[in-house]
DNA sequence: ACCTGAACACCGTTCAAGT
DNA sequence: ACCTGAACACCGTTCAAGT
């Protein structure tokens, strides 16, 4: 599906123009600067300097394009490094890492929930977590299960956090959960209004590593 | 921005044809029968047997569409229930609650993330879940806070098992992960290499409530 | 082998006019 | 007040032809 590079280049035939590392570098020019929603086969084409169809000959269709970009941007950010020799510190370093390759990249939330691997320059990193976690005195087994849940976490902090941020964009009308929790019944939601008008500076905080290590450690709790 | 019904109708003017009723349900039979990406405001309208510009004079566009959409289901399906009057049991039962809400219809997925509040009607469930955290012991900004963490990851779970069985589907072709899972070196990645094997029916299990329950003890924990 | 032009089969939404 | 028709400004992708 994916990296099995142009076929090898044969001498006969027209001398190609553009090649599908200039497709996918534009295509990153363009989605770093102006947003995925900005990234058209068209767009791209004339950004090039070629046709629409042109784009085809190197790339199977849109969607190759995106996870290529995944794949570009993955090669780029998740470089193994140096992780914790302590299993869970290295279990919550290898998750931090893919967390934070991630956020540097909000426009591929369409793409990165396609299948549970992004790129294969991510399976260092897991390799790492699953392996933190067997370390830890956890079946086989039940690391990956713990891998899929330390996954589900961070794949939705992201996913929430982004488009969130992206419908807050560009529209200053107040949010729907603005409105209601700006009426909120005390009888009925006690707790909620309560916290009314502190939501928001609290949410605003980054907690992802928090909740992660309170699910580490609640997966390694129950072993 | 949603639910604040369609302007009292004046005695004046001429009669209404369809309602925003009748667009909503329209709406959800399209969509539960083939699914989000058929419904069209063209198709829509053919539907309710009108129109495209009828539509937007009774909802504001196809966002709002989705909301309503979102909106109704919720009103369908997350009704106030017994729940375990043992806090911590209360919790993994109002996140469940939410979590089974939204399986019904992962055709929201790309308007679930939009906010942290998906509907008014799942008020209910969240105000038990922080109040549950509460009755545990923690403050309530880190009751809050917990309560995001299970947010991310239900929503998390959603997002990622219902794309991949979008990907799936009517696509044969193996997954990126099973063409790089086959030929993986056992040197580099051991753990991944050992389980290779195991890693589809693994992964097919649904584990929500093992990875919720771990989640929420990890939050207690600390405390 | 690589590229082009024209066309197909769509979108969501605006505008101006009708009843 | 509610609806219609035509049009605007787009999409991704296929097909047939060119060099």
């Amino acid at each position: 599906m994916q990296q099995p590079s142009p076929a090898p280049r044969k001498a006969t035939g027209r001398p190609p123009r553009i090649s599908r590392e200039e497709v996918v570098d534009t295509a990153r020019r363009i989605v770093t600067e102006e947003g995925v929603e900005r990234l058209t086969m068209r767009r791209l084409a004339s950004e090039v300097g070629s046709t629409p169809m042109a784009l085809y000959h190197h790339v199977r269709n849109k969607e190759e394009l995106l996870v290529l970009l995944l794949d570009d941007h993955a090669a780029r950010t998740l470089r193994p490094t140096e992780l914790p020799s302590e299993p869970r510190e290295r279990v919550v370093a290898a998750a931090a890492a893919i967390h934070e390759a991630l956020c540097a990249c909000p426009w591929i939330v369409e793409v990165l929930t396609a299948d549970d691997l992004m790129s294969t320059h991510a399976l260092w990193f897991v390799e790492q977590l699953v392996d933190g976690l067997v370390d830890c005195g956890l079946s086989l087994e039940r690391a990956v299960q713990g891998y899929r849940a330390i996954w589900y976490y961070t794949a939705g902090e992201i996913v929430v956090r982004t488009t969130a941020a992206r419908r807050r964009a560009g529209n200053d009308r107040p949010t729907y959960r603005e409105q209601v929790f700006a009426g909120l019944d005390a009888d009925e939601y006690p707790r909620l209004a309560q916290v009314a008008d502190r939501w928001e500076p609290l949410t605003a905080q980054d907690t992802y590593r928090d909740g992660l290590r309170a699910l580490v450690a609640g997966l390694l709790a129950a072993h």
